[in-house]
DNA sequence: GCGCTTACCTAGAACATCTAGGCAAGCATG
DNA sequence: CATGCTTGCCTAGATGTTCTAGGTAAGCGC
């Protein structure tokens, strides 16, 4: 792992990041990846393995919702969509990114 | 957890904070942490616990290289400095550090 | 010599993410 | 109707980073 190209996504970005794509309406999880993906021109790949439990943890937390319907390719498949507490829990989440990464460039910057 | 400050760093800056830190001269790990804590305006806390094992990781990649002296305040201590490859390791790493960040930047901006 | 601060170090837990699979069902093709 | 491709969900286990929570030692001021 010394050398990796680490395309892995920063820890604790990746729940940011789905209530961010589900902002804008209920998807499923396949449609959660290609959301991201496409958005991010591939910057940001997530893996399956990392998004159910991810989207399990945020089901529990109580800011995502779920509920099975079927795909528009007609297969069965499970909506998430946003809770009141998700969307505030989202507000956080950026605040606290924002504030993380302007400290960050904030120490690239110096001297 | 589910409602912590979240201080934390984000993983896998620590490394890049820290080569970053020793850039302009060899500083022992006091003072790599007072030094982060100064540039960030505290934003960016890192623990002892956190720093020394990934110093012991960035001396095992030879990315910094250490040496023992004495410390401004004349106690022991163990000064740390980047080599040749350590700074490429950094150009490497903050180039990372910028694709992803303008990556989630651009997820978070869309509609 | 006592307490404070500087300074180093470690073991263990917690946690997120990735790897690497498996399962099932729709659909198109022959 | 069988085969294969794609969509879609799910899990176990490994990996790696960071944090918690300690301990040790030595200089300095009083």
């Amino acid at each position: 792992m010394a050398d990796d190209p680490r395309l892995e996504l920063l820890q604790g970005t990746l729940d940011m990041l789905i209530l961010k794509a589900l902002q804008r309406e209920p998807l499923h999880g396949f449609g959660i990846v290609s959301h991201l993906d496409k958005l991010s021109a591939a910057a940001v790949r997530v893996e399956q393995g990392s998004l159910y439990p991810a989207l399990y943890r945020l089901e529990e937390q109580g800011w995502v919702k779920s509920e099975w319907g079927v795909s528009e390719t007609n297969r069965k498949a499970k909506f998430y969509s946003l809770t009141a507490a998700g969307r505030k829990r989202f507000a956080v989440e950026t605040e606290q990114w924002r504030r993380m990464s302007r400290a960050i460039n904030l120490i690239l910057q110096s001297t």
